[in-house]
This record gives C-alpha cells, sequence and structure tokens, in this order.
DNA sequence: CCAAAAGTGTTCACGGTACACCCATGC
DNA sequence: GCATGGGTGTACCGTGAACACTTTTGG
C-alpha cells in the first residue's frame, strides 16, 4: 500500500535525548543502529511519527520499544528541519529530552537496535546524523532549566538524601556548592518533605530521606514563588 | 504532479505568532483566511513547508507572502501535532514567534490573506485551528524570557528612551516598575549604548535617547554575567 | 508661568556567600 | 577507636525595594 500527495512531504520523525544520572556521572542513553543509513553507528533512540498518535505518543512509543523505556519525564525541545540532515531524504526531526532515575528505569536493546547503552555525557562517541546538535541543544536545555524548574528530582530516586540532591545540581551545574548553604536554601523553598527514614548500607553515618513534594511545589508556584538555585 | 510514499505522512506547517507594541499595547497580528478551512477567521500568519527550505526559511517566506514583514526577531516556540488539530488531515506545525517594531515594519495583506491586523493581545478574536493555543504559548514564552534574555528591544525602534523601555518591561510583566530603581539597573547593566540625542517632538523636556549594544552584551554574556529583571 | 515628564540618592531589609567544627554510625 | 560523611550557625556584603523632589522644556 502506498499513500499519495499533491505536494512533496518532509517525513516527520522523534528523537530523544534520555539522561540519567549514575554514580557521579551525567550519562544519555544511546541505542547502536541495527541498519543502514549509519549501521553500526550510536544515535539517540527515536523512529517516525504514525498518523494516529500524537508526537509525544511517538517519542513515548520509539522510547519503549527501542529502551523499554516506560513512563518517564519527556519535554519536547526543539524541532530540527535542516534540508540535509538526513542523507536518504527530508527528514524533518522533533527532538524531545527525557530524564530518568537509571536505577528505577533498567534499559536493554529492543527492535531496530543492536545495543543500547549509557555513556558519560562528555564522552559520546561519534553519532548519527544531526544527533550531536540534538544532544548539545538537551544538554543547554537542561542546565539552563534545572536552576528554576523542579526537573532535576526526575534523575533522583523517589527518596534521597540532600547529598544526593547537592552532588546532581554540581554535576549538572558543573561547579561545588557549599553543604550548608544548599541545605538551607533548599529546605527553605518549602517543598521538600523531611522523612523519618534514613539511608542504609554505607559504612558511616545514614542520611535523612527526603521527598519532592509536587502538591506543594505546586501550591507555591500559584503563589507566584519562584526559585532559583 | 504527484508525490507517493510507502507509509502516511502528515503535513508540516509553520505557524508564527509576530508581537508588536503599539502605544501602551501589546499587539499580535493576524491575518484573516481567505479559504477554506475557516474562510473569514482570523489566524496566524503560517503555511507548508517546502521541500528545499529550512522550517525556519518557510517561516520567514510565509511571514513576508502573507504579512510583508521582513528581517524580524524570529525564535522557535514549540511544535503543534495533536492529531486532530486540523479538520482536513493530520497537519504538524512547527510554530515560531517574532518581535517586531511596528513603526519600522508596517504590514500590508498579501496573498492568501483577506486582510492583515494588529490586535491587542486581551482582545484577540476566536482563531482557527489551535491557533489560540499557539498564542498563548507564545505569550507565555515571551512573558518568561525578557526577563533575563535582551529580546525586548526587538519590540523597540533602534533608539529609544529609558521611559520606552521601562514600559516595555511594564506591559510583558503586567506590573508597575519603580522608575528610580529601573533606571539605576538597567544602566549598571552596562550594555546600554547612551546616546548624545534626545526625543523630539512632545509638549515637555525631551529625554535621552539610547541604543542596545549587542556586541558588549555579547562580551558581557561570555564572561558568564547574567541578568534578571 | 504652568503642565508634564525627565532625571536623580538614600535608607533599609533580605538573601547570598564565605567559612569550621562536632556528631553519629559502621567496621 | 577511628574513619567517614552527616549535620549545623554566624557574620558580612551586595542587591532589591521603597520612597519624593527638583529640573527642563514646550506651549
Amino acid at each position: 500500500m502506498t499513500f499519495t500527495y499533491e505536494y512533496a512531504r518532509p517525513a516527520l520523525t522523534v528523537d530523544c535525548a534520555v539522561f540519567g544520572l549514575r554514580g557521579d556521572d551525567l550519562e544519555i542513553l544511546l541505542i547502536q543502529r541495527g541498519q543502514d543509513p549509519y549501521a553500526g553507528r550510536w544515535a539517540l533512540p527515536g523512529g517516525f511519527v504514525e498518523m494516529d498518535e500524537t508526537i509525544e505518543a511517538a517519542a513515548r512509543r520509539e522510547l519503549a520499544e527501542e529502551t523499554s523505556l516506560q513512563e518517564v519525564y519527556l519535554e519536547q525541545l526543539y524541532t530540527f528541519g535542516a534540508v540535509e540532515r538526513d542523507p536518504r531524504e527530508r527528514v524533518v526531526s522533533v527532538a524531545w529530552y527525557a530524564l530518568v532515575n537509571t536505577d528505577e528505569h533498567p534499559v536493554r536493546a529492543q527492535t531496530d537496535a543492536q545495543d543500547a547503552g549509557w555513556f558519560h555525557v562528555d564522552a559520546v562517541p561519534d553519532l548519527a546524523f544531526d544527533h550531536r546538535q540534538i544532544l548539545d541543544a538537551a544538554l543547554d536545555r537542561l542546565r539552563g532549566k534545572v536552576r528554576y524548574q523542579p526537573i532535576g528530582f526526575e534523575l533522583l530516586p523517589e527518596k534521597f538524601t540532600l547529598r544526593q540532591l547537592q552532588h546532581l545540581y554540581e554535576v549538572l551545574l558543573q561547579r561545588p556548592l557549599d553543604k550548608r548553604n544548599f541545605r538551607k536554601k533548599v529546605l527553605k523553598l518549602g517543598f521538600l518533605e523531611e522523612l523519618e527514614e534514613w539511608e542504609r548500607g554505607g559504612a558511616r553515618r545514614p542520611a535523612r530521606l527526603y521527598r519532592f513534594d509536587r502538591s506543594k511545589y505546586r501550591a507555591l508556584e500559584k503563589e507566584g514563588f519562584e526559585f532559583q538555585i
């Protein structure tokens, strides 16, 4: 079956830059392409938009198909439409970025992908298409947005220590933060729920666990409150 | 001539939310559609992306064709891809917003459009498609971005008074600003060039003119400087 | 000389930053 | 008991906010 139109149309795809925090590193999820063009090359997960799904649904479907990720934080980044960005034909791609907690979201290679894996964002191999450019745009967006929107929590487990949260900001902002000032500031914001639970397993004093309270955040937001880290 | 593909493809369009400052008001440029669907309805200027142009080029071309605007500040906003957003068939639209100085950019209706006109952003008629949603997203973006990026100058003439600049921020942020504090702050930023020229024609004391110094701004930006209003 | 907007400084409160030590736990 | 990271408070400085009068011009 084929489809015929009066005017030529670009193909429409989605691509996803998926970020995760692993130990001390900010990592990006890549798949190794199984088919031409760029067979064998690493690339962002993505694929064609179907006619009966929104573009966001297409992004989620491709993530699930290629990497088995589900229910991640996903936000539209930018649409890339250079004429020659795909060597086969004109392809316009709506890029998204996703944030996942690598503990709660294990990843495995699926259809279309030979392999899938996490790479330190500073040690990414040559990528297919213009995916390097997409990745850079996603990193810029993430680093800018994390300072005034509570998206960093998406990279952490549901319950986390203040040390983990501080470390996350240090990795994203690429500068050290003062422990006492960070704690004061973030607790004063008023949307962290202090739990009666403590970290386990380390050879040291266990740290208290906190949880991001979305409803409290939304309430504060409505009152015109703004934060900045 | 027709074009045939193995898989169905959405049509791809661009739509532009063009903002201008007119007197005391923030206005949006609309065209009145000459053809179905929504013939006679007001809409954002826009149209189909051609195969040999980038999506940004498509946005600029449509603006020129429908409203005769050229060389405006243009930035990608968001891509709208709801399945039923166009009653004819599946159409995905890359939305852009533009900022123009209404004095230096007169507007007139061109091809496809019966008419073109400026509307106060709080008095916009029913719009075609999902253009109301696009306009709201553009307004949010503009109001957010103007606070920490020097895009407001795009709405003013090249030479402007501090009064005009303050007024611009008051209109965009929808709150009054203190004259003395505003002047102190904005002059201290260091990227306004104080001219030896003065306003003309008013029945009052003429105000000094200033100019936004882009190269000075870029230099400050490189040093890690950030502003916030 | 009158109306209208231009232009200008100081005080105060708050938040950001710098900075060092004791405490609790596991081994 | 010792190593490791958890947890805490204070002093200073710079920025943001509040606030009112004099000056200049055109008519």
